[in-house]
This record gives C-alpha cells, sequence and structure tokens, in this order.
DNA sequence: AGCACGCCGACT
DNA sequence: GTCGGCGTGCTC
C-alpha cells in the first residue's frame, strides 16, 4: 500500500491546495495537523486538510513534508468546515484563510503549548531606590522605576514599550542593579459571582428562548439601550456553563471594554478567555488554547474570535450585530456576524445577534423565518426613554455649528446640574481650510480629499491616507493671510463650548484625545467624578460606554447621511442617531435628546423620531425591495488599484468583459467605474460590481470568475481583490 | 505574496 | 566589464 498524500493549505495567495508527500518515518497525520513543508525556495507552515489516495501531480513531482508540528489536530473538523466554507463563500485563497484561523506564534510553527507571561515588578530592593530617589544620574531608568512602582502587579515587557520606548537597555540596568525582576502575572482575582437583577418579563422571555432551543436556532434579540440585553445574554450562558459547554461572545473592537469584561467576571462562574487586537502574541497564543482545550469555559473576542476553537461549543452571542466593523475591510473580507451563524449551524447550537438596531439584512431574516425575532421593548428599572427634539437650523445663527436653542438646553442641563453630551462625528477643528482672499483650498497631495485643521497639534492632517504638514500660516498661492477653517470638527466645538460655559470641564474624546495609553481611561474618570461636565466626541462616545450622570445629548450634525450616494448611509444614521441618543438618562433620571439639523421634515428623519428604529427600518426595507438592492439583491465588489488611474480600469474592463462570457443571466455587471474616491494615498482606484437576485446564480459565476481574473491581461499591474457581500461601496 | 531568472542601462 | 532595474513565471 503505498503512503496517502497530504492535501495541505499553504500561506500564499493562490486560488488552491497543494500535494505532499508524508515526512519519513511518519506518525499517521490526520486533518487539522500543522506540517513544514518546502515551498518553492522556502520551508512554510501548512495545515493539513485531507489525506489523499492520489494527486492530480505525478509522483515524483510531489515534494516531501519536512516535519510534523502538532502530535494532534489543532483545528478539529469543525473549524477546518467552517474554514473550508468561508474560502469557498468568500472566493478568498484557502492557504490565507487557514492562516487567518491561527495566532500569530502558530502560523510561525511554535508549539501549541502556553507561552510563559512574564512581567516586570519592583523588587524590595527597587522600592528602596524609588523611595530614596535612586537614580538620579539615569532618567530613563528613573521614569522606569517610577512607572512599575505604580503598577503593584507589574507591567509586561510590550506594554513598558508603547509607555516609554525602548525600555531593554535600561531595564536591564535595572535588572543587574536587583532592583526590577521578572514574575509570573497576575491573573484577575476570581470575583465571588452573583445573581444579577430580577427579570422583566420580555428578558425572562428571551432567556427561555434561547435556553430551551435544542440544536441550530438564530435569534434576533432587538432591545433599546437600557433594555437589558446585556442580562439575557449573562442569563443564557450561565444556562449554557451549567449545561457543561462554552460560550463564545463577539462584540465589535471599540465595545470591548475594560467594564464589560468585568461585568462578565463578575457574574459568569468560569474562567474568561479573551481575544482582540491589542494583545501581545503570547496572550493571543494564551486565550487560544483556553478556548481550545475548554478551560476557559467563555471566549470573549472581537471579528476574528469566530474562528477560535472551542472545545465544547454551546452558544453564541454576537452584540450590536448591526455595526459594520464585523466586516473584514481588507484581504480575507469575510464577516463574522454572518460565520457566526453559519459556525452556529454546522455546531448544532443556538446564536443570539442582539442590537437596539438590527441590519436591514438580519431584519429580512426574521421576514424569511430564519431567525426568530426576541423584542425587548421596555427599559429596564423604570427608566424613561429620552424625550426628543429637533433644532431647526434654517435661518439660525450659528456659533461654530451651534445654534442659540442647543446652547440655551445646554446652559439649563448643567444648571440643573446635569452632564451634556454631544455627538459630532468628525474630528480635528475644521475639515477644510481654505484662503478668504483667493479661495485656495488645502488639498491633500496624495488624495482627491481635503485637508483637516488640526489646531492643536497646528498641523493639516489628510484623514484618508495619514500624511501631514504644518498649519500655513499665509496662503500658498495668494499670500494672502487670512487662512480659514470651513466646517466643525470636536476639537473646534469643544473650545466653543469652552468659550460659551467657562468653568464647566470639558472633555474630548476622540481618537486624537486618546491615542495615548491610558488617555482614554482619564478622561473617562474624569467623566465619572464630575470634573467634566461636557463631553463632545465621536463615534467612540455612541458605544459601550455609560454615563449615567448625563441628562442632555446633542447631535451637532444629522445631516451627514441623508443624501449620500452610498445607499446603506441612511440605515448607518439612524443607527448612529438610536445609538447615542441611547447615552441620556441611564439612571433613573428623565434625558433629552436635541438634534440640529437642516432638514427636519426629511421624511427618513421624521419616521425615525416620531415611529422609531423598527417602523424606520420597514420603511428602508421597503425601498430596498422596490430598488432590488440589499437584501433583496446580493452583491459581490472588484476592486483594483495602481499608481495609474488607466490600468485599475484596463483590468477592470477585461474583467467584466469575461463576467459577460461567463454571465449567466441573472446577474448584472454594473461598472467598472472609477471610486468616489478616485486617488488615495498615491494610488488611483475603480471597481466593477455584480449583482443577482438568487445568490447561487453569483457565486457560481465568482467561481469560475475568479480563476480566471488572475491571468487577465493588466492583473499583474494592478492590485486587485473581490468582496462578497460589500458594506460599502467606496 | 515571495523568490528566482532574465535581459537591458550607468558605474567601480 | 559588472550591479541592479522590474517584467514574467512558478510554487505540490
Amino acid at each position: 500500500m503505498t503512503a496517502p498524500i497530504l492535501r495541505v493549505a499553504v500561506p500564499s495567495p493562490l486560488y488552491r491546495c497543494f500535494d505532499y508527500l508524508p515526512p519519513e518515518q511518519h506518525p499517521p497525520l490526520a486533518p487539522g495537523q500543522r506540517v513544514r513543508v518546502p515551498f518553492g525556495r522556502r520551508i512554510v507552515v501548512g495545515v493539513v486538510l485531507a489525506l489523499a489516495a492520489g494527486s492530480d501531480v505525478p509522483r515524483e513531482r510531489l515534494r516531501q513534508a519536512v516535519s510534523v508540528l502538532d502530535t494532534a489536530p489543532l483545528l478539529d473538523a469543525d473549524l477546518l468546515a467552517l474554514a473550508e466554507w468561508a474560502a469557498r463563500y468568500y472566493h478568498h485563497p484557502p492557504g490565507e484563510v487557514y492562516a487567518t484561523l491561527l495566532p500569530a506564534a502558530l502560523r510561525r510553527g511554535a508549539a501549541a503549548r502556553p507561552t510563559q507571561l512574564r512581567v516586570w515588578q519592583l523588587t524590595a530592593d527597587g522600592h528602596a531606590a524609588l523611595a530614596a530617589g535612586e537614580p538620579r544620574r539615569a532618567p530613563r531608568q528613573r521614569a522606569l522605576l517610577e512607572r512599575l512602582g505604580a503598577s503593584p502587579h507589574g507591567l509586561d515587557a510590550d506594554t513598558l514599550r508603547t509607555l516609554a520606548g525602548d525600555v531593554v537597555a535600561p531595564l536591564r540596568a535595572l535588572a543587574a542593579r536587583g532592583w526590577v525582576a521578572t514574575a509570573a502575572p497576575v491573573a484577575p482575582a476570581p470575583t465571588p459571582t452573583h445573581p444579577g437583577p430580577p427579570l422583566a418579563a420580555a428578558q425572562a422571555e428571551a432567556v427561555a428562548a434561547i435556553t430551551s432551543a435544542t440544536g441550530f436556532a438564530a435569534f434576533l434579540l432587538e432591545g433599546v439601550t437600557g433594555s437589558g440585553k446585556t442580562e439575557v445574554y449573562l442569563r443564557a450562558i450561565a444556562a449554557t456553563l451549567a449545561a457543561g459547554r462554552q460560550a463564545l461572545v463577539l462584540v465589535p473592537e471599540i465595545g470591548l471594554t475594560p467594564q464589560l469584561l468585568e461585568r462578565f467576571r463578575a457574574r459568569l462562574p468560569t474562567p474568561l478567555a479573551v481575544l482582540h487586537s491589542g494583545l501581545s502574541d503570547g496572550e493571543r497564543l494564551n486565550a487560544w488554547l483556553a478556548a481550545r482545550s475548554g478551560s476557559a469555559g467563555v471566549l470573549i473576542g472581537t471579528r476574528s474570535a469566530v474562528f477560535a476553537p472551542l472545545a465544547r461549543p454551546g452558544l453564541i452571542v454576537l452584540d450590536e450585530e448591526h455595526d459594520p466593523s464585523f466586516k473584514q475591510q481588507d484581504g480575507f473580507r469575510y464577516s463574522a456576524r454572518d460565520l457566526a451563524v453559519v459556525r452556529a449551524h454546522a455546531a448544532g447550537i443556538p446564536v443570539v445577534l442582539g442590537s437596539a438596531t438590527p441590519a436591514l439584512e438580519s431584519l429580512r431574516n426574521v421576514q424569511l423565518g430564519r431567525y426568530r425575532h426576541l423584542r425587548l421593548d421596555e427599559r429596564a428599572a423604570g427608566a424613561q426613554p429620552p424625550a426628543t427634539e429637533v433644532i431647526d437650523l434654517r435661518r439660525q445663527g450659528l456659533d461654530e455649528g451651534l445654534s442659540a436653542p442647543l446652547l440655551a438646553r445646554i446652559g439649563a442641563h448643567l444648571d440643573a446640574g446635569g452632564q451634556v453630551l454631544l455627538f459630532l462625528n468628525r474630528r480635528g477643528y475644521a475639515p477644510a481650510l481654505y484662503c478668504h482672499a483667493c479661495g485656495w483650498l488645502a488639498e491633500c497631495p496624495r488624495c482627491d480629499a481635503r485637508m483637516t485643521v488640526h489646531r492643536g497639534r497646528q498641523r493639516l492632517l489628510c484623514h484618508h491616507c495619514g500624511s501631514e504638514r504644518a498649519l500655513p500660516r499665509a496662503c500658498p498661492d495668494c499670500g494672502g493671510a487670512e487662512l480659514l477653517g470651513l466646517g466643525q470638527g470636536t476639537e473646534r466645538i469643544e473650545a466653543a463650548l469652552a468659550r460659551h460655559f467657562p468653568g464647566v470641564g470639558v472633555a474630548r474624546i476622540d481618537r486624537d484625545s486618546t491615542r495615548r495609553k491610558g488617555a482614554l481611561e482619564g478622561l473617562l474618570d474624569g467623566v465619572h467624578d464630575g470634573r467634566h461636565r461636557l463631553l463632545i466626541g465621536t463615534q467612540m462616545l455612541a458605544k459601550g460606554h455609560h454615563f449615567p450622570e448625563v441628562t442632555l445629548v446633542g447631535v451637532v450634525d444629522a445631516d451627514q447621511g441623508l443624501f449620500s450616494a452610498d445607499f446603506r448611509a441612511t440605515e448607518r444614521m439612524a443607527q448612529t442617531l438610536v445609538q447615542v441618543a441611547g447615552r441620556a438618562g441611564r439612571a433613573g433620571r428623565p434625558g433629552s435628546v436635541a438634534i440640529q439639523t437642516h432638514h427636519p421634515d426629511h421624511p427618513l428623519l421624521q419616521r425615525l423620531l416620531h415611529a422609531g428604529y423598527p417602523a424606520f427600518a420597514e420603511a428602508l426595507l421597503a425601498e430596498r425591495r422596490e430598488a432590488q438592492l440589499p437584501p433583496f439583491a446580493h452583491q459581490a465588489l472588484l476592486r483594483a488599484e495602481a499608481a495609474t488611474a488607466a490600468a485599475p480600469l484596463a483590468f477592470l474592463d477585461a474583467a467584466a468583459a469575461l463576467a459577460g462570457t461567463l454571465g449567466p443571466a441573472g446577474v448584472e455587471v454594473l461598472g467598472p467605474v472609477p471610486a468616489p474616491m478616485e486617488r488615495r494615498a498615491g494610488r488611483h482606484r475603480a471597481q466593477l460590481l455584480l449583482q443577482a437576485v438568487e445568490r447561487p446564480l453569483l457565486q457560481a459565476l465568482l467561481a469560475r470568475w475568479v480563476e480566471a481574473l488572475a491571468a487577465l491581461p493588466g492583473a499583474r499591474q494592478v492590485r486587485w481583490s473581490l468582496d462578497v457581500d460589500p458594506v460599502d461601496l467606496f
């Protein structure tokens, strides 16, 4: 009998697998084990997908695997099947799909064993030295001593590096004097679990529905902010744990806050494994292995955690299911929300998608009977829904974008002892700079975009490519000295608020003000202890954080999104408005919401404000049905970019022609067209949209299309990528 | 994607 | 005479 052939997923952008002979003296191999294999002139780490009796490649041309990295499969049959499904559905090279399943350490070939994490701590001598003000002549060592003195549990080298730059030499010096040493990190203390508040009727019903599901069931849990979705998750997870199973919890990146983890830790009698982008490779590996071994009963993570292994899967929860961050926006463009449902289906377990503002796709799945709709209509603990007021900006004098009525409301709420939160989804001081004398506009040299004024840093920044330059003092065209910022960003509103309400602490919360490690925590502390009573911020403010003392939420500009070319813009606007409004009045105090707009009569805005999100979503769904847009049609977007404007269009023209020859009736080919922002970061971009009412028709075309795309003339002159179910057409 | 091979321009 | 530019082809 001849030795079986290994079918291996190799990390490469090629749309196929590669066959290998097993190593000499091989122990029996199984799918899911990693092997080192020669690939071209390199040795790479691949995953065995199958054992085959034969190969299309003649046996003498097969190369032999160098070694086997795992004694048992690292990926179980369920995960292998999920990856295979994803590679086929998203038409992505299998090697890259399998690579995204593995933490970086395992991708590099490390052993599947927990890494011993180390943290640096002060020794007793170190504390003495710190108190004595030593060392006097080594400021970097002194700074490290102070840092570590303030962190009783110690800090790992990664964290120290982000706080203090290159720390290797000073740490070594301190260690040599016996002032610092490494130790095992202290695990978060197991908090006593307590039962949680009593459930409202709707919550109890939802919990009962989820926990009584046998086998696969998909639930859309819809409930406004404050209606207690998290409590439903916690009960369902507790029941899962009690049944000896694990739960996988997926949250948007911005929603994975220390407060959320604290709440889960306090309520669930199991170790919690956490996966997110801020972890070191070692921490990531350990969390992954804890989920795989089953030692952690709950794994909570962001998008990529949908691929994490589970020893005993029992439940998947995906919070804020409408959040676009569940769709990966580069490389392997999967939707964690859709894959969560696929995974739950294959595993025969329930999945709960939660949101105050469900995606139209999910509501459509409810209509089709695929998801069961669970509604939490009441706010918990008798909290009142906020009173909403629209401020008509037409014919109003505006001071830095703030109307007199809004300023009056802010003043009244501050006088009454409340806190006020203002939302503006634009960071920086002003989104454009122009010359009063000649009309010159500051444009990004690498993008088709205006540069944003950042007054604090005295720089112009491009928010699309990151390029920056000094803020000019005079117009580069005419020399005019009067350069004016056009429009408002959070920085500008912050300044205006400080001017109008002197003595009231203003906190600005956006990516700029929270870049430094610990800065966000500092600002939030200031909000909670009342030092800051006025908050101005972007999207960051709208999610995850609770501000119990906020009584007024102001939306500075509701008009972005009302007239966008993107058919999803109105859906997003509504979701953001509802989310922001939900920050008001959480702690038994009545909340108010004030929305500034130039279009108070816009029918969609009216519908959202008067009939609420469910009715609004119903109207949008009807529009989408009429226009044959998603979720009533299915799309795939082929993007291409290159240094020249012609190359992407030429490639996409060829791709469109190819689709025409392959395409069955029923798949529309739209384009190619230049991207709305044609040039970005110095690259010219264009795109081609395929759309079909019948998903299988689109899928069948994509399968044959993708295979031939790489061989198209011009394919090597561009960078191209395919996006199945794109959420961003731009 | 890597990585090599291969065939044409400005330099020790 | 070579170092090196990036076009083209291949990876079991």
